[in-house]
RNA sequence: AGGGGUGUAGCGCAGUCCGGUUAGCGCACUUGGUUUGGGACCAAGGGGUCGAAGGUUCGAAUCCUUUCACCCCUACCA
């Protein structure tokens, strides 16, 4: 039977490709940039918002919603905000279509130009800031801890499914605080949150670290990632997390009352994630016969699939294996097509990334078993009737753990620790991933690095350790190494 | 943004160079039958403004002009 998936080694953009088309999770549509999510892929986006939702309320936050439009004039109130974004917006200019007098079709028309233009937001900090000034006007209204699931539109030249798309579905969060150490320490929490989520349910290894100055978020103070290694040794920034200091409570004119009746302003972060996870997800765990997905994300962790030889208990012990797997809390389809052979079938399964395949023939009855196949490793197994609901959750227990310690080693097999410039380009053109090396601390260099290798800083990692070193680029004195990769 | 490539049925493609009946093939789809432990087979069907617009011509999927979209590589990008 004919390939369905080029292989990560013949082209890796047209595997990420395939994967998403095989396994039906997202397709392109008339407007560029933009994708249809279909059922599967928006399976696993709801359950990273299901469990992201609960985090997040778990502490202390809760979600509103905010208008998709924005009047124009906000957008310029913070300086590095508009900066950052202006370059990538949708603009409103009017609001009515009529008849095209000319011919057929409709044309816009001119009469209803808006007073002001809106723009569709970016991302919506100005929105939501200029809504905090009449929230917030003591220190009892504090700290304000609000998130929003919505969709954004940043107009991108090159784009490519759930990693960059021209609009996608994320949550922001958008909080305000009386001290600097407040806003600080939640966008850490955060920051945490983040990166504990990526490995817990994603199985995607994470470093936490924080931005440079020209990686940052525009107006924030300090942007926080967390940074995961694709599997053809690119960076991929998977969430972010910014203490935004009073830039927009200044720009927005956002004050409280102290205890002492005086007036200052608030500290600020933001933070989110995106459909871009989904991208990540992939090109985590996926290989050359499909799709692969950790079962806490997978929308459907096990399938059952009968094979209808003459035995007519088949769908009877089907079905009771299906509702013992219900009873434990797992997704669980049963495949009685009786149109597809099971080959089909297994092969199909195997391309979607269902974790956990069940077989069921007259074969196993006979012994009183099931085979029980892992998506993650292929491996089938025997299994007991009595036995197999134990079975699986025990299995997918260890698919999920398995997942994450393959990412893991992948990512320190790919981690090279250079202290010249000979050995950065060398590591960075033979091997690509996570170059760690030790940099001077300013934009300068960077940038040079950046315009030689096209590798930039991907984070300065939390836990690096103080060491005396010199920069791998200028050879000045260094106290740390970071991190640096090709990105995404 | 530069370079390369591709647009013909839901998907993958042939036909285009050298214009000529009714535009083909494989997969998928529909119906009937035989099958069913790793991508089944037989038979009969349905489905096309040949990416779009304009032009040349008795005649255009095919030639010319314009345009749009998508893919790959490089660059850019939070």
């Amino acid at each position: 039977m004919a390939k369905e998936i080029t292989s990560r080694e013949e082209n890796y953009s047209q595997w990420y490709n395939d994967i998403i088309k095989k396994a039906g999770l997202a397709e392109n549509s008339p407007v560029r940039g933009c994708m249809v999510i279909k059922p599967t892929g928006f399976g696993i986006w709801e359950n990273i918002k299901a469990q992201l939702d609960k985090m997040f309320k778990e502490t202390g936050h809760v979600n509103a919603y905010f208008p998709l439009f924005i009047p124009k004039s906000f957008l310029s109130k913070e300086a590095e905000h508009v900066e950052g974004f202006a370059k990538e917006c949708a603009v409103v200019t009017h609001h009515r279509l009529m008849n095209n007098p000319n011919g057929t079709g409709v044309v816009v028309d001119p009469s209803a130009k808006l007073e002001e233009e809106l723009i569709v937001r970016p991302t919506s900090e100005t929105i939501i800031w200029n809504t905090y000034k009449d929230w917030i006007k003591s220190y009892r209204d504090l700290p304000l801890l609000i998130n929003q699931w919505a969709n954004v539109v940043r107009w991108e030249l090159r784009t490519r499914p759930f990693l960059r798309t021209a609009e996608f579905l994320w949550q922001e969060g958008h909080t305000a605080h009386a001290t600097r150490e407040e806003a600080i320490e939640e966008a850490n929490m955060i920051h945490e949150l983040y990166a504990r989520f990526a490995e817990d349910y994603m199985a995607m290894p994470v470093i936490k670290g924080a931005k440079t100055a020209n990686e940052r978020f525009a107006g924030a103070e300090d942007t926080l990632t967390i940074e995961a290694l694709m599997q053809d040794k690119k960076a991929l920034q998977a969430g972010t997390s910014h203490f935004l200091g009073q830039n927009f409570a200044k720009a927005f004119d956002v004050k409280y009352s102290n205890k002492e009746n005086k007036e200052e302003f608030v500290w600020a972060t933001s933070w989110g994630v995106s459909t871009r996870l989904i991208g990540g997800l992939i090109m985590t765990h996926s290989d050359d016969e499909g799709l692969v997905l950790p079962p806490k994300l997978a929308p459907t962790q096990v399938v059952i699939v009968p094979i209808p030889k003459p035995a007519p208990n088949i769908m009877e012990v089907a079905e009771k294996i299906a509702k013992a797997l219900k009873d434990k809390g797992i997704t669980v389809k049963i495949d009685s097509d009786e149109t597809k052979r099971p080959g089909f079938k297994f092969a199909e399964y195997e391309m979607k990334g269902i974790p956990v395949r069940i077989g069921i023939g007259n074969r196993d009855l006979e012994k009183n078993v099931v085979e029980v196949a892992r998506r993650d490793t292929k491996e089938k197994t025997s299994v007991n009737l009595d036995g197999v609901s134990d079975y699986v959750v025990t299995l997918l227990d260890e698919i999920q753990n398995n997942l994450f310690q393959n990412a893991l080693k992948f990512r320190e097999d790919n981690t090279t620790i250079v202290d010249n410039f000979t050995d950065f380009k060398d590591a960075l053109d033979s091997k690509g991933g996570f170059v760690v090396a030790h940099w001077d601390g300013t934009s300068e260099t960077e940038l040079k690095i950046k315009e030689e290798t096209t590798a930039t800083i991907r984070c300065i990692p939390n836990d690096a350790v103080e060491e005396d070193g010199k920069c791998v680029f200028s050879g000045k004195p260094s106290s740390k190494r970071v991190i640096f990769a090709k990105s995404y």
